[in-house]
DNA sequence: CCTCACTATATTCCATGGAAGATAGTTCTC
DNA sequence: GAGAACTATCTTCCATGGAATATAGTGAGG
């Protein structure tokens, strides 16, 4: 029978280690830290993306994602346009320098998780990882657990 | 072919959640957050543990697991004992009341990690995933990659 | 044995996230 | 359509981790 003990820790212990390497090379080559990598892929991917829905798809609370917004904004990659639907809230839009830099830190994004993701893993294997990965998220999600308090 | 970046973001987001309901569960029955829990876990599973051992174990900095080792100490849970090979260490070891609580809150933690980890998977799935995942952690730390600077 | 490079830990400063509270806008009810 | 309840965001305060630095202690040469 598997440890779940063990799972755990070798889960938390490659994040980790995945998470320092992706974020020397964003650093290094684009400046960017892995969150605001995030952000910028989330934000650049949905139009119309608001606080709210970028806080639940990265999982961390609703004030946090507010001033990862503000940094970002300031930074001149993200813009906040007025949200016709509701005066309450703006909608997140990537600026042209943003977008150019999501485009060019998403190759060497991709690079990194290939050797370090992809590469040690036969296709089979990942498959299964990655089948394994999102259920386990789904699972989490749909039982509305494990959310930060916003 | 499998999207690494959609792997990369579920395994993120479900350790997100997984963290946050653990966390919930220690804190509610034992006033014990996820980190100390480890802490405890690794100090308690060996002898003679230093704090350099827990920091590369854990994959944090050695300055930021002295003040976790700190303050677990200033908690009555963990004891700095002189090192008898070198004087600029300390050995680290669980008080009684360090061990009577691991003891206490490791059912609770197991508990948790059936319902999330184990429960959702077959067993197969679950050793597929276990084998993956300790290939993958094993893969970053051959390579001595994505250790903090400590 | 002295000095120098190195190692183990501790400490300081800064950035980021959580929790809780504040604000403003929205919706539901009567 | 006025007030209560709710929602979206922002802001403030606090805890924790990283990076850099400080402080001993150790070991290798000469």
């Amino acid at each position: 029978m598997t440890d779940h003990m063990q799972v755990f820790a070798d889960l938390v212990r490659y994040e980790t280690r995945l998470y320092n390497v992706l974020g020397e090379r964003l650093r290094a080559q684009h400046g960017l830290t892995v969150g605001q990598f995030e952000f910028l892929r989330i934000i650049g991917g949905r139009d119309d993306c608001r606080v709210n829905d970028l806080a639940h798809e990265i999982a961390i609370t609703v004030g946090a994602t507010s001033k990862g917004v503000d940094r970002l904004e300031a930074a001149g990659w993200v813009s906040r346009r007025p949200n016709p639907q509701n005066r309450r809230s703006s909608l997140l839009g990537l600026t042209e320098a943003g977008r150019a830099l999501l485009d060019a830190a998403t190759p060497t994004f991709e690079n990194e998780l290939r050797t370090w993701l992809g590469d040690p893993l036969t296709p089979k294997a990942l498959d299964q990882l990655a089948a394994a990965v999102a259920l386990l998220r789904e699972t989490l999600e749909d039982a509305r657990v494990g959310m930060p308090t916003g």
